[in-house]
DNA sequence: CAAATACATCAATATATCTTGATATATTAA
DNA sequence: TTAATATATCAAGATATATTGATGTATTTG
């Protein structure tokens, strides 16, 4: 029961859904990517991915300073069908961005 | 995407699962059904239904002056694999309660 | 080692959601 | 018609969640 709730409230916000939809179709990706690509502040980010890890969706690997996220595998049927029903919602993709003012631009991972 | 994110809010709640997996399994409840057999108030319950109606997962039907709820035929795929796993979750299910001390005994419609 | 980068977490505030009790509406029974 | 029943809705307070800015931690680079 609480694994469903933390399951389905990590899902229960259009900017997690937009996160998560972005990480389904883009593969590996680290923090800043998403930062850059979604223009919001990296604390936002950050807590947001969390949730999204907790709920199951999502993998972390740290490599170096980064944490490069990506849909879990294997991933049960459930959270498969999510994933599927977010993907055809017509969420419109932040366009990709590169290369960072700060320095990152790892936004196809590696 | 506002009908995902209010199909997932409806779900988004412990008290809303339990009387889904309730009328899952009973069929068609009136309100007071469900006030009783949870022993909760009755706006709390009348809210609920009201929320899990708006999330696509109840149908209501009006005879005399009770309201009858049950599962929404036909029901979406996605939302047939949220039934189905919130079956499966193990909620305790409320002990049915046919008669009640202001009169309804309603309790499996009809 | 010192500075910079990438990320996580915390505290404060804003916003949304849940619960309760009161009230409104409709239907039926007396 | 009056009273009672079944349900819906509203307002207020309680609780939860989201956002921001600040700070903490680890890693890399110079």
């Amino acid at each position: 029961m609480d694994i469903f709730l933390k399951t389905i409230g990590s899902i229960n916000d259009e900017t997690r859904l937009k996160i998560l939809n972005f990480i389904n179709q883009s593969g590996e990706v680290c923090v800043c990517d998403i930062e850059n690509a979604f223009g919001m502040i990296q604390s936002r980010i950050s807590r947001h991915l969390k949730i999204l890890k907790e709920g199951g969706f999502l993998r972390v690997e740290r490599r170096g300073r980064w944490a490069y996220y990506s849909i879990r595998t294997p991933l049960d049927a459930f959270r498969q069908s999510i994933l599927e029903e977010v993907k055809y919602l017509g969420l419109e993709l932040p366009t990709p961005i590169h290369i960072n003012s700060k320095g990152c631009n790892n936004a196809t991972g590696i």
